[in-house]
This record gives C-alpha cells, sequence and structure tokens, in this order.
DNA sequence: TTTT
DNA sequence: TTTT
C-alpha cells in the first residue's frame, strides 16, 4: 500500500502559452509554467515579495484540458506531484538536475473577462497566435462563438 | 492579499541524517531528504513503483525541531513551499537550478521504537541498535527515563 | 510534538457578507459560507453537479481581513482546520453539532470587477448594509448575549 | 471545467474498527473516524491539546481497502472532499446536519506491529473478532500468512 | 515568463 | 540516501 505522499498545491499566475507536444506513441504532453509570489519575511523581520516559477507538465486528457483552455496570464489552481528528473549534460559532463510538477487536476480562475491577457474585446495578437499554433484549424472562432462555462465538458 | 499558493506536502522516509549548520547571523539551519514512492502507471498500463527524492530546507524553530528529533529512517510528514535557486556554475559557466522544500510544518510519525535510527549513542549501527530498541527488552531503557510526548515542546 | 493534521483546503464563491462580531474580550470574529461545487460521479456514472456549503469562522486579524475584504460572490481561497462542536438542544433535549472550517489562511482570488456582488448596480446597497452591520452600533448585541473570549474553543 | 476546491487532508488514528456494509445495488459502503490532536494556543499563551472527531465515509474500492486493511488504531493519513447532508428529525421537527469526509485517498501509516491494536504476538482478541465480522469465511487465517505489503494490491 |  |  502507498505509504507515502507526494503532493503540490499551486494557485498562481500562467507564465506564458502552455507549449504542446505529442509523444512518439500519440500522448498529448502539455508543459507550462505558473509563477507564485509570496511575502516572505527577512532575518530583518521585513516582508518582501519573491516570485517563484514553477515548472509543470501535464499528461493525457490533462494535457487537453492545458492545450484548450489555459493560456498566459491566466489565474490557475493546480494540484500535482513532484517529481526530479537527472541526465548528464553532454557539453559539460555534469549531471543536471530538473525540478518539474506533474498535474494531476487543475481549476481555471480567470476567463472570460476576469483576468488573464484575453478579455473583453482585446484579444491580443499573441493569444490569437497561441490558439493557432495547437489547433489552426478547429478553434478558430472561440471568441467569437459564445461559448459558456456549460459548453466546457469537465 | 496574498493572491498565490505555493504548497508542498509530502509524506515519507528520511534519507539521511538532517545536516545542521548556523547562519553567520547565528540562525539554525537543517537539510535534509525525504524518499516518497509513488505507484506510476506507465503507458503500457502497468504500475511500477517510483521513489522520488526531495531535498528539504528547515530555519529557525523548525530547524532546532529537525536538528533534535528528526533522523535517518523516520517517517516524517512535511508541510512547506517550493524554491527553486539558480546560480552560474563557475567551472562551466552554465545557469544551474535547484528545488528545494522550505519547511513550515512538520509531523514526525515515528518514533520511540516505532522505527528510524534514533536511539543514544548507538547511531550508525544504529540502525541495528534501533531495531534491537523495538524489541521489548530494549525499550525499557526509554520508558525508565519518562520521557513522554508531553515532554516534546511543539 | 504533533503527531496529526487536520487540514482543509476550500476554493469556492463565498455566499453571503460575512458576519462580523466582537467577544467581549474585543477579539473580532468572522463568520461566512463558501460554496464549492464538485461534479459527482453517481452509481449510474453519469456525472452531476452538487453544490456543498461550509461555514467558516475566522478570529483576529484573519477576521478582520474578512470583514475588510471578502464579500458576498467572491471567489476565495481558503485554509484552515475543521471543529465539530456539539451542545445540547434546550428545546427538545437533543445534542446537535456543528462542523466549521475554523481558517487560518486565505487568498481572495476575485476583487474590484472581477466578480462578486460588487460592480454593476447591486453594489452600494447591499455592501452598505453590510457594512452597517459591522459597525460598533450593531455589534453590542453580541456582546449582551454573554458571549466572552472564553467560549472561544482554542 | 471545474472552478472550486474542496478538499481536506487528515492524519490521526482510527478510533474504532471500520462499520461496512453494502447498499442495495451491491456497493460496499465503510464508515469510520479519526482523531485528530491540535495543540491549540488559548488566549492566555498556553498550550493544551484538543482532541477533533472526523467521520469518514468510502465507497467501493476503496471502501474494500478499508475493509480489508484498516482498523481501530491504525495511523492513517486520509485525502476526501467535505460533505454536509441534512435531514428532518422525526421526533422534534427540527432540522439536523451532519458533516462527514467522503474519502478518495488514504494511506496506512501504522500496519505489522508498528501501531495501533495490532502488533507482535498480541493480535488481540477484538482484531480476530473484527475480521470475523467482516468476511468470517475469507480471510480468516490473514495474521498466520506471511502477508507483507507486497502482497497488498494498491 | 505571470500577476497585483 | 529512506522505507515496505
Amino acid at each position: 500500500m502507498a505509504k507515502s505522499v507526494n503532493k503540490v498545491i499551486l494557485l498562481g499566475n500562467v507564465g506564458k502559452d502552455p507549449e504542446i507536444r505529442a509523444t512518439a506513441g500519440g500522448m498529448t504532453v502539455a508543459n507550462f509554467s505558473i509563477a507564485t509570489t509570496d511575502r516572505i519575511k527577512g532575518q530583518d523581520g521585513q516582508y518582501t515579495d519573491k516570485t517563484e516559477w514553477h515548472n509543470l507538465v501535464a499528461f493525457q486528457r490533462t494535457a487537453e484540458i492545458v492545450r484548450d483552455y489555459v493560456k498566459k496570464g491566466n489565474k490557475l489552481y493546480v494540484e500535482g506531484r513532484l517529481q526530479t528528473s537527472s541526465w548528464d549534460d553532454k557539453a559539460t559532463g555534469q549531471k543536471k538536475y530538473k525540478t518539474e510538477i506533474i498535474v494531476s487536476d487543475l481549476s481555471l480562475l480567470s476567463g472570460k473577462g476576469e483576468g488573464g491577457s484575453e478579455g473583453g474585446g482585446g484579444y491580443t495578437k499573441s493569444n490569437t497566435a497561441s490558439y493557432d499554433q495547437r489547433t489552426p484549424a478547429s478553434q478558430p472562432d472561440y471568441a467569437d462563438q459564445g461559448i459558456t462555462d456549460d459548453d466546457i465538458p469537465f
């Protein structure tokens, strides 16, 4: 039986439009990042804001949700687990490490004008671009179709 | 007001006795690691166990608790936040990253004979010692000292 | 040492403007509720949305934050712990129970026009009402009921 | 998309052997309780321990795990969500409420002599009884069969 | 690289 | 480097 717990809970803002790719086997993978800002108490007792960037990876169905709904600037709640990969850097011969959060659950907290870079009439170019980048043919007219929460199947 | 959340919850086993040091300013710092084992579902649908190692840092009062009570092999529940440090590796000129969990809360789940390498002077050896320690014969040493949970100040 | 964990994490919408009162000892107390909506899989395999209401209590500094920033309709992230109180109902002689979440941390996710009841036409009136409710004049009602700080079980 | 979170994390001790039943449709349901002990800081600055009892419900596969492995005294980590049911008490005509945690995940932290009511040679009568109570025929010899964690299918 |  |  599982006798351990490895859980991460993040609530922050998406730094860039997610990068979507597929494995050789056809599985969808989404990479993106979230910024959280902690108010840290220094040794001098003063508080300063410190932004932390987190690298996230989603697979399969979760990756498709990320692909279809997550955009730069969105406020996002995420649950996942920590995973550190290591590899030998060929150039330097050194061992390198990368820690990522494997996303198991997510909840989009901004959308339709509540936050992020989208909103109202001002769908920015970069967002249009990112849609194009993902599924040029199938999702061209999102903004025009009057999509509401009820249309989102999760 | 804080508009972000950066939270990690781990429950696993301590890999080594914590390393304790003090800053120039006299603040206690504790570094240690925890292993969690996740049952991961592979692309083939099969489950395999995968052990993940997490680097943790505790400061001040929390570091003193780690110093005084946490030992190799203990099962530990920990709450904290993710923090990634980066620095330029002088030898290679490359940027390197290290992700750690800054511990805010911890709960020792093994102790007094339940597990771990704890116990008097018999440290390294101590794993053998600690087995002995769990046996009826070895526990009276503790019992005789009259140490109870109430003596632990947190 | 604490060998247990009692933690609640909620992210949902505030049902009404919080009720603010003060104990005889002058401590601020805030009561409010949050709705979460889970997509539940029924026995027939169908999903249905189910709204769950959670009763929350905040004290002292946290209560002041609630008083000053939390309003009906806000989307809120909350951390806390579960606490169940019981009492004998005088009318029926029965034991009654109430489970509340004692708030330790909160993060306001909407504000100033992002959501909630603020903004638009409905704003001033309902907020004025809720302000009145908080004013010194209305609090003696609570103080008169003999609630003291000692009645607060922590 | 889910825009809310309803999550409970508990780590505590099981109060009694779980009660197992089946619905008319044949679904297994397990009811049990967990005690957590918080060290609460009073207004006088003193700490006192306060035990909180939590009612838990598990369904289907999770309920079977509870039935087969969870026993009085076990230390258990649990994840779930809060659910409050209400009904009209026929005797008094009053509305009554019960808040439970619907278990989604659990991790047994004691077993094989580490804690709980089991342990060493002293498998108590009540444990035998509780096994009998659950599946008289199919699990009579658990203790004798040299079952290890590797035999446990989760 | 986000956000307030 | 842990643990079962």
